[in-house]
RNA sequence: GGCCGGGUGGCCGAGUGGUUUAGGCAAGGGCCUGCAAAGCCCUGUACGCGGGUUCGAUUCCCGCCCCGGCCUCCA
């Protein structure tokens, strides 16, 4: 079984083809650091780590480039109207990101390019693409003409003759010194107040997409294999992409994905920082479980819009919650196994084979959630051996999602006061388990009772033969 | 207006030219339990509308309706 991804370029799901047997080079979009993350941020980098984590599961060595724009138009604006300057803005917000990745357990980029230490391959290449004949300098601008690029359109299925030059773009000025409207900046000349760098044309900083070209290029070289980033970048972004680096005679990329937006009030429109109605990170990790969090953003297909609201946290905590209840019921029966890679093949191919289906997100989690359901029986029925062996399986699936309960993410229990808990608790489970002894079944539920006002939920188990009893906390610290 | 993507049972969300038609949540019934909690079992027959192709379509084709994305600086 290989791994078959969609392309967006052929529009159809085909079989990925590394140019070096056994790497894979990835170059994904990365944000414009202008505001915090919110959730619409996060699902991106949820959906590319699934990739890049299935990637490595597959024994591919992967090289995954994500690159930083940390200057362009709106972080100047925005920068223009407070006591900060731009560069500290940016330097602020992209902490702000690396700490959103990091709470939903993204693994780290192999490489972490900014636009601002990228500006001397910038100029490079858009000196070799005039050389070429396909850009243009004008007033202290350079222009990449359009109209000499071949294949123009084909990725976003535009057709070129059907594109006109937006209203917005007039009203910004920016057709002035095109030769055709269609044309795009690589270079923009300095503003009065902007940050610039000297150039073959004069200071000025570059253009919105040649620094996605020349970074991924520094990194992957002139060919690599997958490009990735939200829907919305196809055009014109990744169209821009192609057209510039064509132009500079780079192969590029050889497989595009891309992935769905998140939606707010009933899939009425995107997320986005333009309208304001983002969902900050930082904000939702106040109510929700971080590790919720990414099951809520990752559950869905990559491809899928992904609805956001109350209802889906309340999904994701309830499927979640099912799950981490049998780790730690399972667990606590058999103590912590291992990853034993022989057993329970059959879970393992049904998910491995799911994920190689264009990351089919949704049946890899109907595989963990059977072989949760085989191992609650499994739990019942007493049976230690065949109980290890899906557990193992359940932890191993749920590893390569990094969904896996154990370990990776912070307790919310309180850390080192839970040895503390657990030994009152225990006071008041002895007191009922006297109580029960007397059949005083008032008394014993009174103090069920006043531990389940507390937050914490006793559950009457059996194990091997032996009445016992188990405790958790309830709702999000469960 | 142009180019993409999508409309699946109460909800979320996969998938398929027919046959045993994911998974989760919610609902009803049962088992277990002193009662709970956790768990297990059973039940629910869905594919926007209208045509067409076909022995047979939710799945393919055409048209329509609706929703979302993009059309130069949004992941």
């Amino acid at each position: 079984m290989t791994l078959r991804l969609y392309d967006t370029a052929t529009r159809s799901v085909r079989p990925l083809a590394p140019l070096q047997a056994g790497q894979v080079g990835v170059y994904v979009c990365g944000p414009t650091v202008q505001a915090p993350p919110h959730v619409g941020h996060l699902r991106s980098a949820v959906a590319l780590d699934v990739l890049h984590r299935w990637l490595l599961a597959s024994g591919f060595m992967v090289t995954f480039v994500r690159n930083v724009t940390d200057v362009d138009d709106k972080i100047l604006h925005d920068a223009a109207h407070t006591a900060e300057p731009w560069w500290a803005l940016a330097t602020r917000t992209t902490r702000a990101f690396h700490r959103a990745y990091d709470a939903v357990q993204v693994l780290p980029p192999t490489g972490e390019p900014r636009v601002t230490g990228s500006i001397a391959s910038i100029t490079a290449l858009i000196e070799r693409i005039i050389s070429r004949g396909h850009a243009y300098a004008s007033g202290g601008d350079v222009y990449l003409a359009v109209r000499t690029a071949p294949g123009y359109g084909q990725l976003s299925g535009q057709d070129p003759d059907q594109l006109r030059a937006s209203d917005k773009a007039v009203a910004h000025g920016h057709t002035g010194t095109k030769r055709d409207p269609l044309d795009f900046a690589l270079w923009k000349a300095a503003k009065p107040g902007e940050p610039s760098w000297s150039s073959p044309w004069g200071p000025g900083r570059p253009g919105w997409h040649i620094e996605c070209s020349a970074m991924a290029v520094d990194h992957l070289g002139e060919s690599f294999d997958i490009h990735a980033g939200g829907i919305d970048l196809v055009f014109p972004h990744h169209e821009n992409e192609v057209a510039q680096s064509r132009a500079a005679g780079h192969g590029f990329a050889q497989h595009w994905l891309h992935h769905g937006l998140v939606t707010v009030a009933g899939g009425a429109e995107k997320m986005s920082k333009s309208l304001g109605n983002g969902t900050l990170v930082d904000d939702v990790l106040t109510e929700v479980r971080p590790q919720v969090l990414r099951y809520v953003l990752g559950a869905g297909h990559y491809r899928s819009p992904l609805e956001w609201s109350p209802a889906a946290v309340a999904d994701g905590e309830a499927a979640y919650g099912r799950i981490e209840t049998f780790v730690r019921n399972a667990t606590d029966a058999v103590g912590d196994q291992p990853v034993d890679e022989a057993l329970a093949k059959a879970s393992w191919e049904e998910f491995a084979a799911a994920l190689d289906d264009d990351l089919s997100v949704p049946q890899a989690l109907a595989a963990v959630h059977s072989a949760v359901r085989v191992g609650n029986a499994l739990l019942a029925a007493g049976e230690p051996p065949a109980l290890a062996a899906t557990l193992s399986v359940v932890r191993r699936m749920l590893t390569v999602l990094a969904l896996d309960p154990v370990g990776q993410w912070p307790s919310a229990a309180g850390g080192d006061l839970r040895g503390v808990v657990d030994t009152l608790v225990a006071l008041a489970v002895e007191a009922r388990a006297d109580a029960r002894a007397a059949k005083d079944w008032v008394r014993a539920d009174a103090l069920r009772d006043r531990l389940t006002a507390a937050g914490i939920v006793l559950e009457d188990i059996v194990v091997d033969g032996v009445a016992g009893v188990r405790w958790r906390l309830a709702g999000h610290d469960r």
